[in-house]
DNA sequence: GTCTATAGAGAGATAGAC
DNA sequence: GTCTATCTCTCTATAGAC
């Protein structure tokens, strides 16, 4: 017997491996099943629907993928660095096990062109974390142009990911450090 | 009675309109038949799956794409303007009527793990090109960095293209442009 | 070459027993 | 709360007439 809580936490863990390395929409829920050891009506029990899964689980990839910003930011010796702190968290999130095959929410953004608003609201909270962590690790850097350089910045953080999509897995992230340290001091000048 | 030529003309019409607005697999093929005014034997006849409309759409948009961005180049008049005329060729693509959500190359590539042969190769066409003529335009500016800055400006483009999925419509070439601009005067240092 | 009609597979979601 | 069984719908692709 197993209990409700570990029962949601293996949907979960099965839905965000399945779902953001294959893709949402190539991904049929009896595959979700399957992987999670649950049958159907556990499962639309827990979650009402598919979309509701898949928001669930972008919901918890983005506290584990702001963790990990978390510590790569607490590492970082200068106001400088933890600007850049950013591009050392995309490489060990995605180095784990589980990581994704580029970005799950911009995924999940590709593949909804009209997204449902439980998904909707997953995706904003994505976009605007990043801008506003940008913004603010940005300020003791630039100052004033905080704001500006925050949008310069999620830009080359989305570009960096989607790079993935056009095969360029190795030394990715260095190419958009590369472009960051050039955004940052174009903004010092 | 119509010609061979403008019924594949209708569907290529059809598919480029609804695959890279509603996404390839929210679009059924039924969609495309009824947009293009046509049946299903037809469209199976002229290309042999949904997979090799979706590389033909793909493979017209290239060259129209290419077009856009010959005319932003010729207009621009100096070799640095000459690079960041990718940003007017945006703007002006994506302006056009049957303008797609983001980008067509970027949308296929998020909505198929593992691509078939025939959209991998229109898909890698896409990139290569990119990268080449970032690079030839390049040249002429930052001299034996050009290699290098065409990556740059590959996920600079990239991350213009991605925005998009976060909702940034208004002023997003204008963004991208700022941050090509840091990326040259970085690489003329 | 194009049509109508349909095959055949697979999807998301539900019913009802336990 | 979880299971088995299945319902209903939609999808891609094909068969056969004209």
């Amino acid at each position: 017997m197993v209990s409700r809580a570990s029962t949601r936490a293996r949907l979960l863990d099965a839905a965000d491996e399945l779902f953001f390395t294959r893709g949402v929409t190539a991904t049929p829920v009896d595959a979700v099943l399957e992987r999670a050891g649950v049958s159907p009506a556990t499962l639309y029990r827990a979650y009402g629907s598919k979309e509701e899964l898949v928001a669930a689980a972008l919901e918890r990839r983005l506290g584990e993928w702001l963790a990990v910003w978390d510590d790569a930011v607490a590492a970082a010796p200068d106001d400088r660095s933890r600007v850049l702190a950013v591009f050392d968290a995309l490489e060990v999130f995605h180095a784990r096990p589980t990581g994704a095959r580029w970005c799950a929410f911009l995924g999940a953004a590709a593949e909804y062109a009209d997204p449902p608003a439980v998904l909707a609201a997953a995706l904003e909270a994505d976009s605007a974390t990043l801008r506003d962590r940008l913004r603010d690790l940005a300020g003791p850097v630039v100052g004033s142009r905080a704001s500006e350089v925050a949008d310069e910045l999620s830009l080359v953080v989305s570009g960096c990911l989607a790079m993935r999509l056009r095969g360029a897995r190795p030394r990715g992230t260095e190419v958009a450090r590369r472009v960051a340290d050039a955004v940052l001091a174009a903004a010092a000048r």
